[in-house]
DNA sequence: TGTACATCAGTGAACGCGCGTTCACTGATGTAC
DNA sequence: TGTACATCAGTGAACGCGCGTTCACTGATGTAC
C-alpha cells in the first residue's frame, strides 16, 4: 500500500478499508483558508462569514482557523493584504502604456468583479486590521501605483489637482464596481463589466464637460 | 396622579411607588423601530443588526420587531424605502437650477454622509426585498429624478448617451460616498465632505478630459 | 544511520452567549348596540 | 351615556442553533547528538 493512498483524503468512505488518514499537518493550511474564506465572502458575503465555516469549506477542525490567524480579523487582514497584491500586479501592468489611466481603470473594475471577495474585504477596516505591516505595504503600493497613473494620464503637475483627479477617478471606477456587484446598474448595460465600463467612460466625458460649466469661475482649476 | 406620571417610563425605579406602567400599545412603534434600526446601523453596521438590539433600543419587547414587520428583512425594506423618500425629496429640490447636476451631485453625497444608516442598507438587495411594492416606487422617484437632472446637465439627447452619462455621474458620486464612508478617502481632504466633494468635482474636469484623450476615435461618443 | 527530544500545527470536546422564532397570553382600542 | 365584545398590537417564557473561545491533547517534523 502506497502513501499516496494512505493520505489522499477519502471521507465518503465507509468500505472495509482501514480508516485513511489525512496527514496531520495540512502543509499548506494558510493558503487553503484563505482561498476557502474567499470562497465563502463571493457566495454568502463578508457579514455571514465564521471561522468554523471556513474550517468547514478547508477540510479541517473548526478551531483551525482562529489557530492560525488569531481570530476572525486575522482573516480578513490576510486577505485585504493579497488583495491589495492582486489588484498592484494587475494595475500595475498597464504602468507607461499611452492609455495607462484608461486600461488602469479598466484593470481596477475588472479586478472588482472578478475577485469580489478580495474586493469587499479591501476596503473595509472595520473587519480587518488596517495598521497591519504587511496589509499598509501592500495597500501603499497599490496607491503608488494609481496615483502615478492618474499624474500622468491627467498631466496634472500641481499635487492638489493631482489628488482631487485621483479621487475623482478612483471614485468614479470604485462607485461602478460597488454598484455592478450589488446589482444596482441598470441592466441595459448588459451582463460584460468591461463593455459597460467602456460606455461608462464615453458617459464620464460628458460628465466632465457638464461639471465644467457648471462650477463657478472661482471654483475652476487655476492650472492647465 | 396624573395619567402622565403614571405612563411615564421608569424602568430604574424600585421603590415604594407602585410600578407605573407605560402604555401597552407603543402608538408609534413602526417609527420608532425604523429609527432605532438606523441608529444600530449607524453605530455598528448593517451586518451586526440583530431585531433583539432594535428592540431594547425602542424599549419594547425582543418579540416586537418581528411581530411588526414580520422579520430583519421587513426592518431592511422599510429602512430602503424611507431612504429613497429622502434622496428624492434632497435632490429633487434642486431640479431646474441651472447648476441642478453639480448641486444634485453634492446633495447626493450629503445625504449618504449624513445618513449612512439609510444609505447603506438601499443599495443591498441581499438585506431588503427589492421587489416590495413601496420600496420600487419610492426607488424609481429617485431615479427619475436623477436621470432628469443628468439629463439637462449634460445635454444629452441620445438615450443611450444619457444612460452613460447618469451611469458615470452616478459611480461618482456612489463611490465618492462609499470611500469617504469607509474612511479610505485620503486625509487631507478634510472634515467636511461637501468640500472635499468640490475638490472632486474639479478633478473630475481633468478626469473627463483625461478619458477623451484616451479613448480611440471609435469609441468616443459620436454626438456633440 | 539511528535515537531522543523539543516544537508546534492542528484536534475535538466542552462552555457560555446572543440570536430568531414560536406561541399562549394580556390588555388597550374601536365599534356595535 | 353605558355595556359587551372583537380585534390585534405587543408580551415574555421557552426552544434549538451556530457561533467564538478555551484547553488539554495528539502526532508530525526538525534538530542535536
Amino acid at each position: 500500500m502506497s502513501t499516496e493512498l494512505v493520505n489522499v483524503k477519502m471521507f465518503g468512505q465507509t468500505g472495509a478499508v482501514p480508516t485513511p488518514t489525512r496527514p496531520y499537518h495540512h502543509g499548506n493550511l494558510r493558503s487553503a483558508l484563505i482561498a476557502a474564506a474567499v470562497a465563502e465572502i463571493e457566495s454568502a458575503g463578508a457579514a455571514r462569514l465564521s471561522l468554523r465555516e471556513i474550517a468547514r469549506r478547508a477540510g479541517v477542525s473548526h478551531a483551525a482557523p482562529a489557530h492560525h490567524f488569531g481570530g476572525k480579523t486575522g482573516v480578513f487582514t490576510a486577505i485585504a493584504a493579497e488583495g491589495f497584491g492582486l489588484l498592484a500586479e494587475r494595475t500595475g501592468r498597464r504602468a507607461g502604456q499611452p492609455d495607462a489611466l484608461l486600461a488602469t481603470a479598466l484593470a481596477y473594475i475588472e479586478f472588482g468583479v472578478e475577485h469580489r471577495g478580495y474586493f469587499e474585504v479591501m476596503w473595509r477596516p472595520d473587519l480587518h486590521d488596517a495598521s497591519d505591516p504587511g496589509l499598509a505595504a501592500a495597500r501603499d503600493r497599490a496607491f503608488e501605483i494609481f496615483y502615478a497613473t492618474v499624474g500622468t494620464g491627467t498631466d496634472s503637475a500641481d499635487p492638489d489637482a493631482l489628488r482631487d483627479a485621483a479621487v475623482a477617478a478612483w471614485s468614479a471606477v470604485h462607485g461602478f464596481v460597488v454598484l455592478w456587484l450589488s446589482g444596482n446598474l441598470p441592466a441595459e448595460l448588459g451582463r460584460d463589466p468591461a463593455a459597460a465600463a467602456l460606455s461608462a467612460a464615453r458617459g464620464m466625458i460628458a460628465v466632465g464637460r457638464a461639471t465644467e460649466r457648471q462650477l463657478s469661475p472661482e471654483e475652476l482649476p487655476s492650472s492647465e
